[in-house]
DNA sequence: GTGAAAGCGCTAACAT
DNA sequence: ATGTTAGCGCTTTCAC
């Protein structure tokens, strides 16, 4: 910048004035000041501008695995909306991993972005506390934050895994397995909840050996799914907690000579095609709620700390309508 | 830093020296240090050290879009190699958007990242000579830079395209359709060439009518399809050009009496299941290749810009040894 | 082993 | 309409 000033023969500030598109320069001085900054290929340094302004604009967005369909879409949704405000967006993955989480929120935290949002692995976010009353905003999304009040955005897994066990009673089955992720995943602990409702609400008794939650690896998966399918006594419907155990159920159950009825929690790519009854949560809407609620903080508004949550749909295609066998 | 040191009772830059592992610190200073920064809840600022050093420590990532399940898993790739080399990774979607690209692309140098990996959505980007003179270090991924001389990693889409179409000569078709994606993105047209090579090889004449390159919105994709499976002469194979015309194009097809061969270009979820032939790439390793070519530049290494091709895989599950109806 | 001073490239505040 | 000065928070250099 120095060099442009000092090619357009102007000062340091008329230089500034011009990258900024700032009044108060002739059309004349403008136009010398810009073709130094053509010669020079000159662009601003945005480095410099942050320390003085205090503002970086740029958000931090945590999430579990970038490379799972269910977050793509959300982190797009925030893109967007951070674009609509001038920021970019620093991704990160957390892998599931507290300590990742931790240590990369605090890398965007000494980058000075403006925000954050964090789809939490951790169960305890104090570490953030310095942070936020430094200045940076922070809504969690997908799960809510540990040990901290703060702006939450979540789907009714509850009430979602609710409906879909309710639909699979209501064709007539009585005995259904629930197979969820990790235990330490709130999300996984709500579903299963709402499974329970359901089953109790309807008078049904649940065999522990039901219930399995774990790993959402399709070995694990499939072998917790065999489990609840054989024996004496199998179950006639299974409940899967997210999209990564549906996919492996859809595998395993499509292999399989008496239909098993199932339902799953996320909707997936062609499961109109395989015919796969699902709750269908809206991961775009998360993450533009998300974000949304992020720059109405950034932009002052500084109520108390509030949860959203989203509701899920049913999307019934089959899968979760096949009645369980006649003895 | 200053409020650590002034609390600390020491000077700036032995705070410096403790805040970044320096030596030359006794442990009763560093450990006063470390109680000042507790206290006070200190983050040092990469700000002003980015300032300082001239390095970011991040690199940017345009592509496409970040929803499309194509680029997740490369998305995450990158991230990776950017991790293990202690980088940020910035992510911007151009939504194939040339205008958008270089908005992005721009912004991203401002903030002076150390490296940018692009898929360029644009056939020009001579706007990014000064750029990578002035030490960007730049990879384009999935397709190749337009008038510009810079590194490059692809699939080889000719090579997949042309494979995949003799797969379905070799089962019997001689009036085969390609569905793809719009001429003015490369990799369409690589497998466009590829579509014909396979054609000639076998001495097949290509009518034209069979040929349709445009968005892949489903509408124009189940317009185009229908068009070439109707008409006196229909094909008996479709050839579908990336992910998102397969999905349309297996819909479609699904709901047909006579059943109509098809491979598709790209890998997809759940594809097993429905028997889907596809030509498979490997997002992952598209991403990684480029971000280690990325770092290995970033470390100093100056040959010339080079390109890299990766191979494709040809997986028959079914839709693809579909052989043509009998007359 | 430790600290003072200079300066990275920019913008805010204040001249002119 | 334009220029000057100070300083954002850090690291580098060099002196102690």
């Amino acid at each position: 910048m120095k060099d442009v000033a000092a090619r357009a023969g102007v000062g340091l500030k008329t230089v500034s004035r011009v990258v900024n598109g700032e009044a108060g320069v002739t059309p004349d001085t403008e136009r010398r000041v810009q073709e130094a900054i053509e010669a020079l290929g000159f662009r601003r340094n945005d480095s410099a501008r942050v320390l003085r302004k205090g503002r970086t604009a740029s958000i931090g967005l945590v999430l579990e695995d970038l490379a799972d369909p269910f977050y793509g879409p959300l982190s797009r949704a925030v893109e967007e909306v951070a674009r609509a405000h001038g920021a970019l967006l620093i991704n990160g993955s957390s892998a599931e991993d507290p300590d990742r989480e931790q240590e990369l929120v605090l890398a965007l935290c000494a980058r000075r972005v403006d925000g954050l949002i964090v789809i939490p692995a951790g169960h305890d976010h104090r570490y953030l506390e310095p942070e936020i009353k430094a200045g940076i905003a922070t809504v969690f999304v997908d799960r809510p934050a540990g040990r901290i009040d703060a702006d939450v955005v979540l789907s009714d897994s509850f009430g979602g895994a609710r409906e879909g066990v309710a639909h699979l009673i209501a064709h007539g089955h009585r005995r259904i397995a629930f197979i969820g992720d990790q235990p330490r995943i709130h999300t996984a602990v709500e579903r299963l909840r709402g499974y329970r409702a359901a089953m109790e609400d309807a008078g049904l008794p649940v065999d522990e050996r039901w219930v399995s939650l774990g790993s959402t690896d399709p070995a694990r998966v499939t072998a917790a799914t065999e489990a609840v399918l054989s024996g004496p006594d199998p179950v006639t419907a299974v409940f899967a907690g997210n999209n990564r155990v549906t996919v492996t159920a859809v595998r395993l159950l499509a292999g399989r000579e008496t239909p098993v009825a199932l339902v799953g929690f996320d909707d997936i790519e062609l499961a109109d095609l395989l015919g796969i009854t699902v709750i269908a949560q809206d991961a775009a809407a998360l993450g533009r709620t998300a974000a949304e609620r992020l720059f109405r903080r950034l932009d002052g508004v500084s109520d108390e700390p509030a949860g959203v949550e989203l509701t899920t749909r049913l999307i019934a295609r089959g899968s979760g309508e096949i009645p369980p066998p006649a003895h």
